[in-house]
DNA sequence: ATAGTTTTTTACCGCTTGGTATAAAAGCCG
DNA sequence: CGGCTTTTATACCAAGCGGTAAAAAACTAT
């Protein structure tokens, strides 16, 4: 079996790392969003010339899919951490709360690269504005599933909506990432997840189903 | 005393009322963002050429903040309205549902504009996203004060917090504003505003204090 | 060393952007 | 009618945009 980096490529080797280019190039378009950010602002940040960035990448829609893709990873792993906890309530407190943590990270630019890439764009820009909103969907979809199971555990009562409940809690979300982006802090924001989550309902039959959420019965 | 329009100013009349015209500059920057509407996109939809939107409203800049100053009238008589309800749960209410139709209208794009506008810029627009952040703070802020108020009336419990509560409300507000924008309807939002309101908190003296809204004990 | 391959550098292209100069057109007033 | 004033329409500008051609530079293979 050959290593899966082959040890001497043949030609002038690169001169930089394409793994940090793409994380500036992030950095890059988490603040300014796709159109905002020019392709002299990408190559300054990642340090490389545009053909270099050309030849690396592709063009700036390449570019930021690939920039896309990576981003998501951190997002698919909390997102499969939350919708692994055991009750809905759970999932829910940790998908909240990860995303708070997440939105602020204090090395990187507040708010969310789904929300803040491309809300409302330009002529040029509607597939990447597709793109976006369908992938902010494809979360959503996602917990309306763990929900619609947990509903079938009897983690949820009968009448809760999984589609509306899922609905809610990514308005919440998203709604973070413009708080983030108007500057809001990390510990504002968790305030703001506990009290949205004073309104998830809780099973009819509240028998501890060896949950692991610190207590609720504070009131 | 003169009338506060003269009958007939002097030099060629102009040919198209600035007031719809304005109307149509806020579609097209509620669809495109202040930086993706090109003065092409404006000129087309308002039915005018560049000059004569130069010497009616000014550079782009300035058109967008009398953009803006029209779509905060529209907003801010719903605030007043909300805000003038006699109970914060009512406030609430009014101001989540009211937003839901509002950024729901079938006439106009979906989203707000204070949302859509600017929420990641380019070089040049700084100043407007920091004009939109001002301004979504802005809201946030009086219906911080609304709620102060809300808890010396005994309104609130004393345990609630004005200024998370408020934080909250806005962050589900902006929230639905994405989810507009990625083509929720009204009545999803509805749904959102109903979940959203169940976590609000009802005063330790659940006396009625002559309130309007519609019956809460359901459950 | 020389050939072959790839990346880097510099300079450039066509196009769109926001913004204007200029002059014709359309209304007043005398 | 002819002065006066303002808005129209056409054409244009410099600057920035995304993207690329061409040659020098840096590596491997022979």
């Amino acid at each position: 079996m050959k290593a899966t980096k082959s040890p001497s490529p043949i030609g002038r080797p690169r001169s930089f790392d394409t793994s940090k280019a793409l994380d500036r190039a992030l950095q890059v378009f988490r603040r300014k969003g796709y159109e905002g950010a020019s392709l002299t602002d990408l190559t300054k940040a990642m340090g490389i010339n545009r053909p270099s960035l050309y030849a690396a990448f592709g063009d700036k829609e390449v570019l930021f899919r690939k920039v896309l893709d990576r981003y998501a990873e951190g997002q698919l792993s909390l997102a499969r951490e939350a919708l692994s906890e055991p009750t809905s309530r759970a999932v829910v407190e940790r998908l909240l709360c990860g995303t708070a943590e997440r939105i602020t990270c204090p090395d990187n630019p507040p708010g969310c690269l789904l929300v803040q890439g491309a809300l409302a764009s330009g002529n040029g820009a509607d597939s990447i504005r597709r793109e976006l909103t369908s992938r902010r969907l494809a979360g959503q979809v996602a917990l309306r599933q763990r929900l619609k199971r947990a509903k079938l555990d009897g983690d949820l009562p009968p009448e809760a909506n999984p589609a509306n409940l899922a609905r809610y809690i990514f308005t919440v979300i998203q709604g973070m990432a413009v708080q983030a982006a108007g500057g809001a802090t990390r510990a504002d924001l968790r305030r703001v997840a506990q009290i949205a989550l004073q309104s998830w309902p809780v099973p009819r039959n509240p028998r501890e189903k060896q949950l692991g959420t610190h207590t609720q019965s504070g009131d």
